[in-house]
DNA sequence: CACGTCAAGTCAACATGGTTGACATTAGTG
DNA sequence: CACTAATGTCAACCATGTTGACTTGACGTG
């Protein structure tokens, strides 16, 4: 399990690693692609990690402009971010990287398989 | 991904904290448990580190009888590893707390799905 | 036997990605 | 105005790793 999630994300670290980022930027990313106006403490609660870890790799992105952030209309208290166009590439190719590696996978198994390996995984997950 | 990883190991690490180790011990126990009489040597390359980060865990685990290390009879120059009781019991538990994760996760699936799990795991982490 | 080499052990400096605690800023709310 | 919420920032610290340089003990061979 441990060797199947480095396999998984060593290519995209790779490119990551490019870019001057890593797999927190990522996280970061990914997170914000798929929940986009996330405010700042929600995002922190997604991760599981404090505000001050966050502070880093959150600021860099900001800087390089792959992320957006802006109070929120009424509610003005909190931040939205969003992802930038540049920011989208980025999160795109890394998270490619790593869904090219479990297609490959899947197409071992099928797509019962592929079912099945979902449901243990995510069986996995909720144990917490 | 990175949550059933973090299921999985949950629990285990709960119990490896009480003891006063974690991660890197388990990985130490676990490969020395499969391989007894490994010689610290290989035992850096299997884990993939260094040997100066192998020394603060393997030590502790020295000095807290979980391990014994005694050179080899006419190899002198390396130093076999091996579990004592003590060891093999901790070993086991916290592997129990991993083994009982999956199992739990594979009772959902069948026999099938857990096979297709494996398979797709193994692809993913031949992809070096 | 001296010398080279191999396995292991040790010391130090450093990187990464986190942690806690304390405190500041800014915006809304009774 | 006083209070609370969401965010931001500073500093000290920790775990787990890295590289490089050096030592020690055990062989092996010319």
């Amino acid at each position: 399990m441990y060797y199947g999630w480095r396999g998984m994300t060593l290519e995209a670290d790779e490119y990551l690693a490019k870019q001057g980022l890593s797999r927190p930027h990522h996280r970061i990313l990914y997170v914000v692609a798929r929940r986009p106006d996330i405010a700042i403490g929600a995002l922190i609660d997604v991760l599981g990690i404090s505000k001050q870890a966050l502070n880093r790799p959150l600021h860099l992105l900001l800087e390089r402009k792959l992320l957006t952030s802006k109070r929120s209309p009424e509610q003005h208290r909190s931040k939205l971010l969003r992802l930038t166009e540049a920011g989208r590439r980025v999160e795109q190719k890394a998270s490619d990287h790593e869904r090219k590696v479990m297609r490959e996978a899947f197409d071992r198994v099928g797509a019962p398989g592929a079912e099945a390996w979902t449901t243990v995984m995510k069986a996995i997950a909720d144990n917490n």
